[in-house]
DNA sequence: CTGAAAGCGCTTACAG
DNA sequence: CTGAAAGCGCTTACAG
């Protein structure tokens, strides 16, 4: 069935399609045309149950309503809170969300992913990629492409502060007085290839502040697979292992190790990832305050033509997530804080 | 940036647009035009990097390869995971999927996404609706949109067959020889209406199996927020209490009443929603098997235009879930059953 | 075997 | 203050 067009809201309105489309859609329509003319257009419209046909004014005006994001699976806490931020962002606006889960470093189906959206003539594309490599001009070729991700070092995007994230997590373990410290996280492969460099800047983090070399405890399996990061703990505390405290690396991997901690040693743990879930985690374990809500306004923000916004995209941008305790979490205080220096 | 035009490519090949066209898109391209032309139009739009503007193509044909989903909010697991099937459906056939997280119940909301759906001229939207009231017809009126979620009684769409996930779960506790049941879920509000179908249905196959009347548990809480139901569970154990297994409504629910199951008592817990986070926990708790991607491959069938698809919506169809214990979940052998005899 | 034309629904100059 | 025309990129009859 067709939906209804300008032309039958004219028709009905006794008017020609311009008129309609200026009184229903145009920019300075509520003033262009007499009362009469005006009120008889947006009956009809309203009657009919008009919907102003988006393809059809985005191939017009080159315009679009809808940004395209491109991530990680949504199995994963993380993503799944991502683009919740992202449609909640977009939905504000008006604008439309179209997902793919499919990874920057799967590249053959990431430029499938990009050729798809391209094809829907969308707005933009926003795509997580922590590696930040450089994508093939092919690909975004005439498109507006803006990655997002955690980083260490200046680049264009809207990003989450890496290296300021560890310091905080090194400097709250500091602060409490532990020494020995651990990093969990799964292993290398898979969705985040970023695991290395977290890594080295917290060994290098350690060493600056003089504390002994951490340990690397890897496991294998999906960043979704809460078992995978249990069953490796259980094995991690049963062994005599001096590790006062753990950085884990994403939320599913810290809840496992929360869940292996029965035994008679117990690491604290540092949630990297400061998802909804770990947020209402029973045990209120400290977490990183990510401010996803804030990073998806900047991106989108970025994409939006108003220049600031622009601009901050092509600057770079950096959000420095905070760490916040239990308490701080109960009390629903989300320290969203952005600044510091943005690159030039 | 304007994207490669079709005659662009065409002006690259020599040939006109209608002959670009036919050879990249044209049902019958391949065999229409001689060896040497063909070649041409293809290589110059390799080169170029020519993809279908696809908003044109619906403009012109009245077709699309785009699919909406409204649904829950992402943080649920639940949600999650059924946005994540369908997405993968969808990109198996090339179409892009355009979500929203507004929820059925919430008439403005999901009325003003609908619009904005409608406005993208989507191929069909998808939508979660546990009540199935019907939607008013301004709505729906020339916009194919499929209702999917969790039923008790025939109706169009395409469905979990809840009544029948209810027997399987009292039958799964009476084989364990558990008499006193409970029923823990999340209160009434928000995003999942259909908690009182559950319990009714509950209630009414424990009495026709002589089972004493279950107890209801529920506690105050968005559907994603675990330490809600960790809490109310810690309480709900700690006072003595005859219940030897709950059934958990939703995953998130069954996990706060397993965190919180470290007391004398140790309930059973069945969850309901076998979500991959339930699937890779620690304990391995047996869970409903819920054919999240069988499900979401009908629905889209039922979409596609195949007409056994569209019978298949317009039938109403039901999934039966069934139970999974650790042992089976460890295999790997998700069950994915369907039939039963479909409505009429 | 290939090309010229019409039109999907819309909007933006421009003409009355 | 309102209307007639052109054209966004594409495809589908139809004509050569």
């Amino acid at each position: 069935m067709k939906p209804i067009t300008l032309r039958e809201v004219a028709a009905a309105a006794n008017v020609h399609v311009t008129t309609a489309s200026a009184v229903l859609n145009g920019s300075r329509g509520s003033t262009r045309f007499g009362q009469a003319t005006r009120e008889a257009v947006l009956q009809a419209a309203r009657k009919l149950g008009y919907v102003r046909n988006e393809p059809a004014s985005r191939l017009r005006t080159g315009a679009s309503a809808a940004v395209g994001f491109i991530g990680g699976d949504l199995r994963n806490p993380f993503f799944a809170e991502l683009v919740a931020a992202f449609e909640a962002e977009l939905s504000r606006r008006n604008f439309q969300l179209t997902i793919s889960h499919v990874a920057v470093e799967d590249r053959a189906s990431f430029g499938k992913a990009v050729q798809l959206m391209r094809g829907q003539a969308l707005h933009s594309v926003i795509y997580w990629d922590e590696l930040g490599r450089k994508l093939p001009a092919r690909l975004t070729n005439r498109l507006e492409m803006l990655p997002i991700g955690f980083t260490d070092r200046p680049r264009d995007g809207v990003w989450l502060d890496l290296a300021h994230a560890i310091r905080q997590s090194v400097r709250y373990f500091i602060d409490r007085g532990f020494r020995r410290l651990g990093f969990f996280a799964p292993s290398l492969r898979g969705e985040s290839p970023s695991v290395q460099a977290r890594w080295n800047l917290f060994v290098s983090e350690c060493r600056e502040h003089g504390l002994p070399e951490p340990v690397q405890a890897v496991f294998e399996g999906e960043s979704w697979e809460i078992e995978a990061a249990a069953s490796r703990a259980r094995v991690l505390l049963k062994t005599s292992n001096p590790v006062q405290a753990y950085l884990s690396f994403n939320d599913i991997a810290a809840l496992g190790l929360l869940l292996a901690r029965r035994s008679r040693t117990k690491p604290e743990v540092l949630c990297f990832d400061g998802t909804s879930l770990v947020r209402s985690w029973p045990e209120r374990p400290p977490y990183l305050d990510l401010p996803l809500c804030r990073l998806a306004e900047l991106a989108v923000a970025a994409h939006m033509g108003d220049e600031s916004g622009r601009a901050l995209g092509r600057r770079g941008k950096w959000l420095r997530p905070e760490i916040l305790s239990s308490a701080e979490s109960m009390k629903g205080s989300r320290k969203m804080r952005d600044g510091g220096p943005s690159f030039s």
